[in-house]
DNA sequence: ATGCAAAATGACTAAACGGTCAATATTATT
DNA sequence: AATAATATTGACCGTTTAGTCATTTTGCAT
Protein backbone atom coordinates (compact mmCIF):
# COMPACT_ATOMS: atom_id res chain seq x y z
CA UNK A 1 0.00 0.00 0.00
CA UNK A 2 1.10 3.62 -0.83
CA UNK A 3 3.07 4.45 2.28
CA UNK A 4 1.69 8.13 2.30
CA UNK A 5 -1.82 6.65 2.15
CA UNK A 6 -0.43 4.71 5.48
CA UNK A 7 0.81 7.46 7.15
CA UNK A 8 -2.54 9.40 6.31
CA UNK A 9 -4.43 6.78 8.24
CA UNK A 10 -2.15 6.08 10.88
CA UNK A 11 -2.35 10.08 11.73
CA UNK A 12 -6.03 9.90 11.49
CA UNK A 13 -6.54 7.32 14.28
CA UNK A 14 -3.92 8.77 16.21
CA UNK A 15 -4.79 12.58 16.46
CA UNK A 16 -8.39 11.73 17.13
CA UNK A 17 -7.06 9.48 20.09
CA UNK A 18 -4.34 11.49 21.02
CA UNK A 19 -4.86 15.06 19.98
CA UNK A 20 -2.63 17.01 17.63
CA UNK A 21 0.48 17.48 19.92
CA UNK A 22 0.20 14.29 22.07
CA UNK A 23 0.89 12.12 19.07
CA UNK A 24 4.76 12.46 18.32
CA UNK A 25 5.25 12.01 14.59
CA UNK A 26 7.75 9.00 15.53
CA UNK A 27 4.91 7.24 16.86
CA UNK A 28 2.64 7.72 13.50
CA UNK A 29 5.24 6.38 11.54
CA UNK A 30 5.75 3.77 13.47
CA UNK A 31 2.00 3.05 13.44
CA UNK A 32 2.11 3.40 9.63
CA UNK A 33 5.05 0.50 9.72
CA UNK A 34 7.16 3.55 8.07
CA UNK A 35 10.40 5.21 9.09
CA UNK A 36 10.18 7.91 10.93
CA UNK A 37 12.19 10.16 7.81
CA UNK A 38 9.05 8.98 5.34
CA UNK A 39 6.70 11.26 6.65
CA UNK A 40 9.07 13.89 5.90
CA UNK A 41 9.20 13.02 2.61
CA UNK A 42 5.52 13.37 1.90
CA UNK A 43 5.12 16.44 4.46
CA UNK A 44 6.77 19.36 4.55
CA UNK A 45 5.59 19.18 8.76
CA UNK A 46 3.35 17.76 11.15
CA UNK A 47 1.04 20.49 10.44
CA UNK A 48 1.18 20.39 6.39
CA UNK A 49 0.53 16.78 7.47
CA UNK A 50 -2.74 17.60 9.21
CA UNK A 51 -4.06 20.10 6.97
CA UNK A 52 -3.72 18.07 4.46
CA UNK A 53 -5.88 15.49 6.32
CA UNK A 54 -8.28 18.03 7.09
CA UNK A 55 -9.22 18.85 3.17
CA UNK A 56 -9.18 15.54 2.51
CA UNK A 57 -11.82 14.81 4.91
CA UNK A 58 -13.77 17.78 4.27
CA UNK A 59 -13.35 17.08 0.34
CA UNK A 60 -14.58 13.29 0.60
CA UNK A 61 -17.48 14.52 3.00
CA UNK A 62 -18.57 17.60 0.53
CA UNK A 63 -18.80 14.57 -2.56
CA UNK A 64 -21.10 12.84 -0.51
CA UNK A 65 -23.38 15.47 0.62
CA UNK A 66 -24.88 16.04 -2.98
CA UNK A 67 -25.27 13.09 -3.70
CA UNK A 68 -29.22 12.77 -5.08
CA UNK A 69 -30.11 16.48 -4.43
CA UNK A 70 -31.03 17.19 -8.20
CA UNK A 71 -33.71 14.61 -7.74
CA UNK A 72 -35.59 16.12 -4.66
CA UNK A 73 -38.09 18.74 -5.54
CA UNK A 74 -39.42 20.50 -2.75
CA UNK A 75 -37.09 22.76 -0.37
CA UNK A 76 -37.78 20.74 2.65
CA UNK A 77 -36.72 17.19 0.77
CA UNK A 78 -33.62 18.46 -0.50
CA UNK A 79 -32.94 19.42 3.02
CA UNK A 80 -33.43 15.94 4.24
CA UNK A 81 -31.53 14.40 1.63
CA UNK A 82 -28.23 16.59 2.79
CA UNK A 83 -29.45 15.11 6.17
CA UNK A 84 -29.87 11.95 5.48
CA UNK A 85 -26.36 11.82 3.33
CA UNK A 86 -24.33 13.92 6.24
CA UNK A 87 -25.47 10.96 8.52
CA UNK A 88 -24.38 8.39 5.89
CA UNK A 89 -21.32 9.78 5.34
CA UNK A 90 -20.50 9.86 9.24
CA UNK A 91 -21.67 6.79 9.82
CA UNK A 92 -19.25 5.04 7.17
CA UNK A 93 -16.24 7.29 8.01
CA UNK A 94 -16.53 7.53 11.56
CA UNK A 95 -12.55 7.86 12.05
CA UNK A 96 -12.77 11.17 9.50
CA UNK A 97 -16.47 12.75 11.13
CA UNK A 98 -15.09 12.64 14.56
CA UNK A 99 -11.23 14.15 13.30
CA UNK A 100 -13.17 17.01 12.01
CA UNK A 101 -15.31 17.66 15.16
CA UNK A 102 -12.32 17.78 16.94
CA UNK A 103 -9.68 19.64 14.68
CA UNK A 104 -12.47 21.97 12.94
CA UNK A 105 -11.76 24.97 15.28
CA UNK A 106 -8.05 23.99 16.23
CA UNK A 107 -5.59 26.57 15.87
CA UNK A 108 -2.97 24.07 14.23
CA UNK A 109 -5.09 24.35 11.12
CA UNK A 110 -4.28 26.96 9.19
CA UNK A 111 -6.34 30.04 7.71
CA UNK A 112 -5.98 29.04 4.43
CA UNK A 113 -6.80 25.34 4.94
CA UNK A 114 -10.24 26.52 6.67
CA UNK A 115 -11.10 28.99 4.08
CA UNK A 116 -10.67 26.62 1.80
CA UNK A 117 -12.48 23.89 3.49
CA UNK A 118 -15.48 26.65 4.16
CA UNK A 119 -16.02 27.13 0.65
CA UNK A 120 -16.82 23.89 0.23
CA UNK A 121 -20.19 24.18 1.41
CA UNK A 122 -21.54 27.27 -0.38
CA UNK A 123 -23.83 25.53 -2.59
CA UNK A 124 -25.57 24.51 0.93
CA UNK A 125 -25.49 27.97 2.31
CA UNK A 126 -27.17 28.85 -0.89
CA UNK A 127 -29.92 26.76 -0.56
CA UNK A 128 -30.72 27.86 3.27
CA UNK A 129 -30.51 31.14 1.83
CA UNK A 130 -33.17 30.68 -0.66
CA UNK A 131 -35.38 28.83 1.94
CA UNK A 132 -34.98 32.24 3.87
CA UNK A 133 -36.03 34.73 0.81
CA UNK A 134 -39.04 31.91 0.03
CA UNK A 135 -40.04 32.41 3.60
CA UNK A 136 -40.12 28.49 4.17
CA UNK A 137 -37.75 29.21 7.09
CA UNK A 138 -36.95 31.49 9.69
CA UNK A 139 -36.67 35.29 8.66
CA UNK A 140 -33.10 35.32 10.43
CA UNK A 141 -29.35 35.83 9.72
CA UNK A 142 -27.89 33.30 7.13
CA UNK A 143 -24.88 32.71 9.23
CA UNK A 144 -26.81 32.18 12.21
CA UNK A 145 -28.76 30.07 10.52
CA UNK A 146 -26.19 28.01 9.01
CA UNK A 147 -24.43 27.22 12.33
CA UNK A 148 -27.71 26.41 14.30
CA UNK A 149 -28.15 23.92 11.43
CA UNK A 150 -24.43 22.29 11.50
CA UNK A 151 -25.05 21.85 15.35
CA UNK A 152 -28.27 20.33 15.21
CA UNK A 153 -27.12 18.68 12.29
CA UNK A 154 -23.76 17.17 14.60
CA UNK A 155 -26.06 16.18 17.52
CA UNK A 156 -27.99 14.00 15.78
CA UNK A 157 -25.36 12.34 14.35
CA UNK A 158 -22.93 11.95 17.34
CA UNK A 159 -26.62 10.05 18.22
CA UNK A 160 -27.06 7.94 15.23
CA UNK A 161 -22.39 7.43 15.74
CA UNK A 162 -23.06 5.54 19.35
CA UNK A 163 -26.79 3.59 17.95
CA UNK A 164 -25.98 2.96 14.57
CA UNK A 165 -28.43 0.06 14.44
CA UNK A 166 -30.76 3.09 14.14
CA UNK A 167 -29.64 4.75 10.85
CA UNK A 168 -31.67 1.55 8.82
CA UNK A 169 -35.10 2.75 10.92
CA UNK A 170 -36.65 5.35 8.91
CA UNK A 171 -39.26 6.25 11.30
CA UNK A 172 -36.38 7.43 13.58
CA UNK A 173 -34.21 8.93 10.86
CA UNK A 174 -37.66 11.29 10.12
CA UNK A 175 -38.40 11.67 14.32
CA UNK A 176 -34.25 13.09 14.13
CA UNK A 177 -34.70 15.17 11.11
CA UNK A 178 -38.40 16.64 12.67
CA UNK A 179 -36.02 17.73 15.80
CA UNK A 180 -33.58 20.00 13.16
CA UNK A 181 -36.83 20.97 10.32
CA UNK A 182 -39.50 21.66 13.55
CA UNK A 183 -36.68 24.56 14.62
CA UNK A 184 -36.22 26.11 11.79
CA UNK A 185 -39.23 26.08 9.77
CA UNK A 186 -41.23 29.32 9.61
CA UNK B 1 -3.57 39.96 44.10
CA UNK B 2 -3.92 36.26 45.30
CA UNK B 3 -0.94 34.66 42.77
CA UNK B 4 -2.98 31.16 42.54
CA UNK B 5 -5.89 33.75 40.76
CA UNK B 6 -3.18 35.05 39.11
CA UNK B 7 -2.19 31.96 37.52
CA UNK B 8 -5.65 30.50 37.00
CA UNK B 9 -6.58 33.93 34.69
CA UNK B 10 -3.38 33.24 32.91
CA UNK B 11 -4.20 29.78 32.03
CA UNK B 12 -7.73 30.34 31.01
CA UNK B 13 -6.69 32.69 28.44
CA UNK B 14 -3.46 30.67 27.29
CA UNK B 15 -5.27 27.56 27.19
CA UNK B 16 -8.30 28.67 25.29
CA UNK B 17 -5.53 30.42 22.80
CA UNK B 18 -2.92 28.37 22.14
CA UNK B 19 -4.52 25.03 23.81
CA UNK B 20 -3.48 22.56 26.63
CA UNK B 21 -0.27 21.14 24.68
CA UNK B 22 1.10 24.58 23.09
CA UNK B 23 0.80 26.36 26.27
CA UNK B 24 4.42 25.96 28.19
CA UNK B 25 3.96 26.14 31.86
CA UNK B 26 6.44 28.76 31.91
CA UNK B 27 4.56 30.72 29.13
CA UNK B 28 1.34 31.02 31.98
CA UNK B 29 4.14 31.97 34.95
CA UNK B 30 5.65 34.57 33.19
CA UNK B 31 2.07 36.05 31.81
CA UNK B 32 0.89 35.84 36.07
CA UNK B 33 3.95 37.99 36.37
CA UNK B 34 4.92 35.14 39.26
CA UNK B 35 8.28 32.48 39.11
CA UNK B 36 8.08 29.05 37.33
CA UNK B 37 8.13 27.23 40.34
CA UNK B 38 5.16 28.82 41.83
CA UNK B 39 2.97 27.29 39.92
CA UNK B 40 3.53 23.85 41.00
CA UNK B 41 3.14 25.21 44.27
CA UNK B 42 -0.30 25.23 44.08
CA UNK B 43 -0.87 23.00 41.70
CA UNK B 44 0.50 19.23 41.46
CA UNK B 45 1.02 19.25 38.18
CA UNK B 46 0.10 21.41 34.20
CA UNK B 47 -3.12 18.60 34.29
CA UNK B 48 -4.15 19.21 37.75
CA UNK B 49 -4.15 22.76 36.98
CA UNK B 50 -6.58 22.48 33.75
CA UNK B 51 -8.67 20.21 36.03
CA UNK B 52 -9.30 22.76 38.53
CA UNK B 53 -9.81 25.13 35.95
CA UNK B 54 -12.24 23.04 34.44
CA UNK B 55 -14.32 22.56 37.90
CA UNK B 56 -14.10 26.02 39.01
CA UNK B 57 -15.78 27.44 35.37
CA UNK B 58 -18.73 24.54 35.99
CA UNK B 59 -19.44 25.38 39.32
CA UNK B 60 -19.70 29.09 38.42
CA UNK B 61 -22.21 28.11 35.74
CA UNK B 62 -23.82 25.69 37.49
CA UNK B 63 -24.87 28.11 40.46
CA UNK B 64 -25.85 31.10 38.02
CA UNK B 65 -28.42 28.92 35.91
CA UNK B 66 -30.38 27.93 38.90
CA UNK B 67 -31.08 31.95 39.58
CA UNK B 68 -34.75 32.84 40.26
CA UNK B 69 -35.95 29.13 38.88
CA UNK B 70 -38.15 28.57 41.27
CA UNK B 71 -40.19 32.04 40.16
CA UNK B 72 -41.52 30.25 37.08
CA UNK B 73 -44.33 28.20 36.91
CA UNK B 74 -44.66 26.01 33.59
CA UNK B 75 -42.24 24.20 32.34
CA UNK B 76 -41.74 26.34 28.64
CA UNK B 77 -40.86 29.39 31.26
CA UNK B 78 -38.44 27.15 33.45
CA UNK B 79 -36.35 26.30 30.50
CA UNK B 80 -36.58 29.62 29.04
CA UNK B 81 -35.34 30.76 32.44
CA UNK B 82 -32.38 28.51 31.95
CA UNK B 83 -31.74 29.54 28.91
CA UNK B 84 -31.83 33.30 29.45
CA UNK B 85 -29.34 32.74 32.64
CA UNK B 86 -26.99 30.61 30.73
CA UNK B 87 -26.57 33.05 28.04
CA UNK B 88 -26.28 35.71 30.34
CA UNK B 89 -23.51 33.85 32.23
CA UNK B 90 -21.29 33.12 29.31
CA UNK B 91 -21.67 36.91 27.97
CA UNK B 92 -20.35 38.08 31.57
CA UNK B 93 -17.51 35.24 31.65
CA UNK B 94 -16.83 34.77 28.02
CA UNK B 95 -13.60 33.18 28.57
CA UNK B 96 -14.61 30.55 30.94
CA UNK B 97 -17.45 29.38 28.23
CA UNK B 98 -14.99 29.35 25.02
CA UNK B 99 -12.71 27.62 27.65
CA UNK B 100 -15.26 25.32 28.70
CA UNK B 101 -16.30 24.56 25.29
CA UNK B 102 -13.16 23.64 24.06
CA UNK B 103 -12.15 21.43 26.91
CA UNK B 104 -15.18 19.49 27.78
CA UNK B 105 -14.37 16.69 25.54
CA UNK B 106 -10.84 17.09 26.30
CA UNK B 107 -8.57 13.99 27.19
CA UNK B 108 -6.27 16.25 29.85
CA UNK B 109 -9.71 16.28 31.30
CA UNK B 110 -9.95 13.37 33.91
CA UNK B 111 -12.19 11.01 34.02
CA UNK B 112 -13.05 11.97 37.50
CA UNK B 113 -13.15 15.60 36.94
CA UNK B 114 -15.84 14.94 34.34
CA UNK B 115 -18.02 12.91 36.28
CA UNK B 116 -18.15 15.26 39.16
CA UNK B 117 -18.47 17.67 36.57
CA UNK B 118 -22.04 16.32 34.99
CA UNK B 119 -23.37 15.94 38.29
CA UNK B 120 -23.79 18.92 38.41
CA UNK B 121 -26.45 18.98 35.87
CA UNK B 122 -28.63 16.81 37.42
CA UNK B 123 -31.25 19.19 38.59
CA UNK B 124 -31.90 20.30 34.59
CA UNK B 125 -32.02 16.87 33.47
CA UNK B 126 -34.45 16.06 36.19
CA UNK B 127 -36.48 18.98 34.69
CA UNK B 128 -36.07 17.55 30.68
CA UNK B 129 -37.53 14.50 32.29
CA UNK B 130 -40.36 15.81 33.40
CA UNK B 131 -41.13 17.55 30.14
CA UNK B 132 -41.11 14.02 28.18
CA UNK B 133 -43.48 12.25 30.83
CA UNK B 134 -45.89 15.10 30.87
CA UNK B 135 -46.00 15.13 27.11
CA UNK B 136 -44.84 18.40 26.70
CA UNK B 137 -41.26 18.14 24.69
CA UNK B 138 -40.81 14.89 22.08
CA UNK B 139 -40.74 11.42 23.42
CA UNK B 140 -36.99 10.32 22.87
CA UNK B 141 -34.08 9.37 25.18
CA UNK B 142 -33.07 11.33 27.43
CA UNK B 143 -28.95 11.53 26.17
CA UNK B 144 -30.52 12.30 22.78
CA UNK B 145 -32.77 14.97 24.47
CA UNK B 146 -30.20 16.27 26.43
CA UNK B 147 -27.79 16.68 23.78
CA UNK B 148 -29.57 18.31 21.47
CA UNK B 149 -30.55 20.80 23.62
CA UNK B 150 -27.21 21.63 24.89
CA UNK B 151 -25.57 21.90 21.32
CA UNK B 152 -29.08 24.38 20.25
CA UNK B 153 -27.94 26.05 23.42
CA UNK B 154 -24.27 26.45 22.93
CA UNK B 155 -25.02 27.59 18.92
CA UNK B 156 -27.42 30.55 20.37
CA UNK B 157 -24.38 31.44 23.29
CA UNK B 158 -21.35 31.93 20.06
CA UNK B 159 -24.26 33.99 18.64
CA UNK B 160 -24.89 36.14 21.26
CA UNK B 161 -21.26 36.09 22.07
CA UNK B 162 -20.53 37.57 18.65
CA UNK B 163 -23.36 39.92 19.32
CA UNK B 164 -23.58 41.13 22.23
CA UNK B 165 -25.76 43.85 21.76
CA UNK B 166 -28.49 41.50 21.23
CA UNK B 167 -29.14 40.25 24.75
CA UNK B 168 -30.61 42.99 25.23
CA UNK B 169 -33.63 42.83 23.06
CA UNK B 170 -35.99 40.74 24.40
CA UNK B 171 -37.83 40.07 20.83
CA UNK B 172 -34.51 38.69 19.92
CA UNK B 173 -34.07 36.91 22.42
CA UNK B 174 -37.42 35.09 22.42
CA UNK B 175 -36.83 34.78 18.62
CA UNK B 176 -33.81 32.86 19.49
CA UNK B 177 -35.31 30.59 22.15
CA UNK B 178 -38.26 29.60 20.06
CA UNK B 179 -35.42 27.63 17.61
CA UNK B 180 -34.41 25.72 20.61
CA UNK B 181 -38.50 25.12 21.50
CA UNK B 182 -39.56 24.32 18.59
CA UNK B 183 -37.36 21.37 18.53
CA UNK B 184 -38.56 19.81 20.81
CA UNK B 185 -41.86 20.83 21.51
CA UNK B 186 -44.51 18.32 20.74
C1' DA C 1 23.41 -8.27 -15.43
C1' DT C 2 24.35 -3.23 -14.95
C1' DG C 3 23.62 1.40 -13.92
C1' DC C 4 20.88 4.88 -12.13
C1' DA C 5 17.26 7.72 -10.19
C1' DA C 6 13.86 7.77 -6.74
C1' DA C 7 12.23 6.19 -2.38
C1' DA C 8 13.08 4.81 2.18
C1' DT C 9 15.79 4.58 6.20
C1' DG C 10 17.01 5.56 11.25
C1' DA C 11 20.83 7.43 13.98
C1' DC C 12 21.36 11.90 15.16
C1' DT C 13 20.73 16.96 16.79
C1' DA C 14 19.24 21.21 18.65
C1' DA C 15 15.49 23.02 20.98
C1' DA C 16 11.76 22.89 24.17
C1' DC C 17 9.34 20.87 27.82
C1' DG C 18 7.43 19.74 32.72
C1' DG C 19 8.91 19.51 36.98
C1' DT C 20 12.65 19.86 41.04
C1' DC C 21 14.94 21.91 44.80
C1' DA C 22 18.33 24.44 47.33
C1' DA C 23 18.53 29.16 48.20
C1' DT C 24 16.20 33.45 49.27
C1' DA C 25 12.59 36.57 50.64
C1' DT C 26 8.52 37.49 53.20
C1' DT C 27 5.44 37.19 57.00
C1' DA C 28 3.97 35.82 61.60
C1' DT C 29 5.07 34.89 66.48
C1' DT C 30 7.30 35.68 70.65
C1' DA D 1 14.74 42.28 67.63
C1' DA D 2 15.23 37.48 67.13
C1' DT D 3 13.37 33.37 65.53
C1' DA D 4 10.51 30.32 63.14
C1' DA D 5 7.37 29.21 59.53
C1' DT D 6 5.83 29.91 55.12
C1' DA D 7 5.90 31.50 50.35
C1' DT D 8 8.60 32.47 46.30
C1' DT D 9 12.24 32.04 43.27
C1' DG D 10 14.77 30.62 38.88
C1' DA D 11 18.82 27.92 37.56
C1' DC D 12 18.91 23.42 36.50
C1' DC D 13 17.88 18.44 34.87
C1' DG D 14 16.26 14.42 32.44
C1' DT D 15 13.25 13.52 28.84
C1' DT D 16 10.93 14.13 24.66
C1' DT D 17 10.26 16.36 20.42
C1' DA D 18 10.20 17.69 15.22
C1' DG D 19 12.97 17.56 11.73
C1' DT D 20 17.77 16.37 9.09
C1' DC D 21 20.75 13.91 6.13
C1' DA D 22 24.29 10.62 4.83
C1' DT D 23 23.54 6.08 3.64
C1' DT D 24 21.07 2.09 1.90
C1' DT D 25 17.45 -0.18 -0.60
C1' DT D 26 14.28 -0.56 -4.33
C1' DG D 27 12.50 -0.63 -8.92
C1' DC D 28 13.10 0.15 -13.58
C1' DA D 29 15.30 0.96 -18.15
C1' DT D 30 18.80 -0.64 -20.91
Amino acid sequence: MDKRELILKAALILFNTYGFESTPTARITKEAGVATGTLFNYFKSKEELINVLYLTCKESLTRHLSLGLEQETTFRSKLKKIYINYIGWSLDHTDEFLFFQQFCNASCIGETTRKEGLSKFNNIIELIAEGIEQEIIKNVNLDYMSNLLMSILNANTYYFIDNPSLAANDAFLETSFSFLWDSIKK
